[in-house]
DNA sequence: CCAAAAGTGTTCATGCTACACCCATGA
DNA sequence: TCATGGGTGTAGCATGAACACTTTTGG
């Protein structure tokens, strides 16, 4: 199979994962040396140039299989990224340039997607993950090579949105998940409180989260109902212009 | 100035016009002869290679331009078009090689955008459009080349979406208006009929809609009071988690 | 028995829906 | 004076916000 890339598009990967506490972002060191930390620090988004006739969303499974053994998971477009100077430093050019064996790159347009991935709610958020990629809570990013920081941002921007129309939050918990960490995650997104009481009244009335006669096992407290959400009643009741939870 | 197109990134335009009764969008003949007919019908959306150093947008005011004739108008890129197989008709692809003077043509990605055009409501839709360029009411485009077909109806639920979060319809109205003219435009948008009553109390309660002590002329009726929309207090009002109008 | 989180109801204010008639103007 | 669209109010219903205590479990 012939994977010369295309010089002129890439794509970009937000990966964003739910811990049950805090929301995290998958970056990866540029230079692809074990985190020892020899290399410095040359973070960035997974991403890549597309090979020449891939079609985009395939270019984003790939980059993410690469990072995170996964498939199937849920991937967004939301952004391109077209600034004739977001790659003008140029020893990351360089760096870009001899990575993807591709000499003659001059502006890279690149097209950005979030991603949405189930870390276990215990605490750890490991995962398969490759060894030169670290989660990194959103509120505490460090700089990132090109425009990475803003496509970050974007992202994250874009991913509130969703989450007012579309239920995304699903793709960040497990399959069975308890009320609370439903509330925790809404909470992380939207940036404020929700009242607890009106916030189960709201839920219930939705027919496509379902209580199971299932319950939390290994905390040290009450342990909570379990729920799934039942995508197929939800594709049946949805209308199109309302928002979703919130 | 160096126009050398890139020969791997487009940018089409989804063209809206509302004339006070049908939504209208432009399109273009692809062999940009004269309107007399003689040369077929091979309609397309306004749309070009982007030239190498470009940014998106400002290829999309460019193509605006030369189409309309019109600057400063409402920009909204909303999705990327890609499938590797796009341009697969033989005969179209010919004539992108050769109108655009780019040989090595083999996969364009093109990045959609839509825009919105204030038109006059007197039922007549005229501006000064270039003359291989025509509008048309959304609800009866004809067949047109490449993928184009399939952009437009993206646009379209993306304005609809849009419509929903965000004060498009004042790009779409004339910047006096009368409460009847925006009820109608929200209603083809939204595809559904609004009530009246209801609809006038929930704008007046918008305090950005502001009434004139002004009156429409010429109408062979009661002539409806004009509104003008101010952006200034809409940024300072609006909140950034709740719908817009609907 | 203690710590920790789960789970539960009521009241009040606000916004949404449904609905029918008179008004002002130009021709 | 007629035709055309402009413009107005009320009542019932549903939804959202505010608010504090008891329950269940593991340690």
């Amino acid at each position: 199979m012939d994977t010369t890339r295309n010089p002129y598009i890439s794509v970009d990967c937000v990966i964003f994962g739910f811990d049950g506490d805090k929301l995290q972002v998958l970056l990866i060191n540029r230079d692809r040396k074990s985190s020892n930390g020899k290399t410095g620090n040359r973070l960035k988004l997974p991403g890549d140039l597309i090979i020449k006739g891939e079609p985009l969303d395939e270019s984003a499974q790939r980059i993410l299989k690469e990072y995170t053994g996964l498939e199937n998971i849920y991937l967004k477009q939301f952004n391109v990224f077209d600034n004739p100077e977001r790659l003008s430093n140029e020893e990351n050019l360089n760096w870009l340039r001899k990575s993807s064996g591709v000499t003659d790159i001059y502006r890279v347009v690149t097209i950005a997607y979030y991603s949405l991935i189930k870390l276990d709610m215990s605490g750890r958020t490991d995962l398969s993950i490759v060894y030169d990629a670290r989660w990194y809570p959103v509120e505490k990013i460090p700089g990132l090579i090109f425009d990475h920081n803003e496509i970050l941002e974007s992202g994250l921007l874009n991913l509130r949105k969703g989450f007012l129309t579309d239920p995304l939050c699903f793709e960040l918990l497990p399959t069975k998940f308890t009320l609370n960490q439903l509330q925790k995650l809404y909470e992380v997104i939207l940036g404020f409180e929700l009242d607890n009481r009106n916030f189960r009244k709201k839920i219930n009335r939705l027919e496509y989260i379902i209580p199971l006669n299932e319950r939390q096992t290994g905390v040290n407290h009450k342990p909570a109902r379990l729920y799934v959400f039942d995508r197929e009643k939800y594709n049946v009741l949805k209308k199109a212009h309302t928002g979703f939870i919130v």
